[in-house]
DNA sequence: TGTACATCAGTGAACGCGCGTTCACTGATGTAC
DNA sequence: TGTACATCAGTGAACGCGCGTTCACTGATGTAC
């Protein structure tokens, strides 16, 4: 039956919300379309009405993940004059490394994005406009470039919290986020 | 029909060691078992007769590609004076960045690794190993702790290279790396 | 040293499963008049 | 404003494919005597 255009509207809004956090927590080929259309409340065979393939749902979802989480470091950078430390003890917090669903993009899908086409071009502007905003939003040391103490920065976190995730002893991975941390500060 | 025993051993090394470069990159989803077979010239079939499953098959690959590393930089420390930024130089180029199958194995698999189970302790000891290589076999800044700037350096060069290698735009990949090699000297 | 035979790595067909995708069908919505 | 009907998001069964895994079979190797 034909549905209202809003309610379509925010099933649509719901899917991508859903397919980011599933593919960040479990990749692309971890989640599956009637995965993705049940955490969105409905059933598989509606799919093909949003998307026209896997791969465009992953492509919205890892554009709807990656603005959300730009929106988010525009505010605080308004908010706090420190804003880099904050965003550091956020980003290299234990929350963030058991959290894969609700954390950073790069960190969860940059390798899957990098072997398949998937995402690509969407995932490029968007890491250019995050060191841009890392670069002049937030405070650097002098005597660097602020761009290169950006992308370093950029680096190093995404590299510690995808091999904090990959550890198995509690404490390695504790020091991989808390010496990372000081290093950056 | 029974075969020699060598030829078996030999066999299963091509293998291990297939498996190990085509894992790196395509991951553990990209590559299938006959696919790994065949590059190490066996039909699929013989499979079981090396590994109980798949996931034994990836943990061995791993292990296996992460020793030859170890084995590697444990050369270079050994004849060069100035090993830290020899080795900076190679793993920020070009060159690995666009041959994931024989570069990192971290760069290339950490994230599986933390998503899954697969290999999980193998890969935790082998980084335990590395930092301690890194920290006491290359030279470093007097100021800071040598182990915490070995942890940043890793962390820093396997997110380097993952964002290089997600990248559309020429221009920006091989910024990322040489700005992070930049600030890590 | 020679003979008999059990072993077992390898082959290729087959199995079962989950996946992405397609399809016939439904029925309230939104539009044309 | 009311009526007739085309639209199309959603459902759930079905399709085809590739995958990991199993299996009956092969025949040279390696062992027991």
């Amino acid at each position: 039956m034909r549905y209202p255009v809003e309610e379509t509207a925010a099933k649509h809004r719901r899917l991508v919300d859903a397919a980011s956090r599933l593919l960040r927590a479990k990749g692309l080929d971890g989640v599956s379309v009637g995965e993705a259309m049940k955490a969105a409340g409905m059933t598989h065979g509606a799919f093909y009405s949003h998307f026209g393939t896997k791969i465009e749902m992953a492509e919205a979802a890892i554009a709807h993940a990656l603005d959300e989480a730009h929106e988010e470091i525009r505010q605080l950078i308004e908010a706090s004059p420190d804003a880099r430390s904050t965003f550091l003890d956020s980003y290299l917090s234990r929350a963030h490394r058991d959290n894969a669903a609700n954390g950073c993009t790069m960190a969860a899908l940059a390798v899957e994005v990098g072997r398949h086409a998937v995402g690509r071009s969407t995932f490029t502007n968007r890491l250019k406009r995050s060191i841009q905003q890392a670069a002049s939003g937030f405070s650097w040391g002098k005597r660097r470039s602020a761009r290169d103490q950006a992308i370093l920065m950029t680096a190093a976190m995404v590299g510690a919290v995808i091999l904090a995730r990959a550890v198995d002893d509690p404490k390695l991975s504790d020091e991989i986020l808390t010496a990372t941390r000081r290093e950056l500060v």
